[in-house]
DNA sequence: AGCACA
């Protein structure tokens, strides 16, 4: 099939990136669908579009920065998995392996193996797709994507010259698209002169985030097993919430709290990983209770979880 | 669990 090519419309200005989160509030599922905020423009399922970033911010090491990313659906598109990733600080690259079957793939890349990391944990086990039901399962890659002209300390086992990007001869064999983001504004397309808004120096640790991807990491209250629930409709019923987030691996017990005011809920799982888990999987979850934009998780302000943890 | 591209 014919490959056709895309850019992302903030690519085009350069004074669009980062660009603009969605409305506050807004959950990147956008209600109940898709996570994609951008405007949809009518791309077939294979096509091909390149953005250079002045590569010489690639890591200095070998180690796994790469993601392999499956549980997408077959129709799944490369601007979705772009736009999955993009904000994520670090992100390089993204290909996606849109296969005939139902199933495709993807690899996401990132600047170095933390940064890949923290994407990780903050998009495995999320909703892709609702109404397939479509949740991702996000994984290191076994090998970094091939980066044309850099080497690690592998060399291709092929001799490679080809520098010439043929601007729109990407391989017709189809089933490959790849998103690559700048994140230096040296790119040789110089498409985007933009600030350099990403921090690529949180290696603390590797589920922070010094950019907020909106709906990926709710405020800035560190991870743990509880997790707090919000935008909760007044008919909203604890047990409800139970039979939704009692499907989530980890689950421990859920407190309502609708005595005073708007009716929240903490949920208590059994490690952080159960917690992250469900908050990506549940993100934005439209309940028959909550209104517009579904549920809204995010992890608990310190104070709040001093006791759940104690006992 | 499923891992390509050159």
């Amino acid at each position: 099939m014919a490959a056709s090519y895309y850019d992302p419309p903030h690519l085009h200005s350069s004074s669009s990136y980062p660009p603009p989160p969605p409305p506050p509030g807004t959950s990147t599922y956008g209600g109940t669908y898709r996570h994609a905020y951008l405007p949809p423009p009518p791309a077939p399922a294979a096509y091909s579009a390149y953005y250079d970033r002045a590569e010489q911010a690639l890591p200095p090491r070998d180690e796994l920065r790469t993601l392999f990313i499956a549980g997408l659906p077959g129709d799944a598109m490369a601007r979705e998995v772009y736009n999955l990733f993009r904000d994520f600080p670090g992100y390089v690259s993204s290909h996606l392996r849109s296969g005939k079957s139902s199933q495709a793939y993807a690899f996401a890349v990132f600047a170095d193996q933390p940064s890949a990391l923290a994407a990780l944990s903050a998009t495995n086990g999320m909703v892709f797709d609702l109404e397939k039901n479509c949740t991702l399962h996000v994984d290191l890659a076994k090998s970094n994507s091939r980066s044309k002209r850099f080497r690690s300390d592998d060399a291709p086992p092929y001799p490679s010259e080809k520098k010439a990007r043929n601007p729109r001869g990407f391989s017709d064999s189809g089933a490959g698209s790849y998103i690559h983001m700048s994140g230096m504004g040296n790119s040789s397309h110089s498409l985007i002169g933009y600030p350099s808004a990403q921090s690529y120096s949180n290696l603390e640790s590797g589920t922070s985030f010094t950019k907020d991807p909106s709906t990926f990491a709710p405020q800035n209250n560190p991870p743990c097993p509880t997790l707090f629930v919000a935008n909760l409709g007044p008919t909203c019923a604890e047990q409800e919430l139970i039979d939704v987030f009692s499907s989530c691996a980890g689950f421990v017990k859920l407190k309502m709290q609708n005595k005073l005011g708007a009716p929240v809920a903490f949920v208590d799982f059994k490690d952080v990983n159960s917690s992250t888990e469900a908050l990506n999987r549940l993100q934005g979850v439209v309940l028959y209770s909550s209104p517009g934009e579904g549920i809204r998780l995010e992890y608990p302000k310190i104070g709040n979880l001093i006791l759940p943890l104690l006992f």
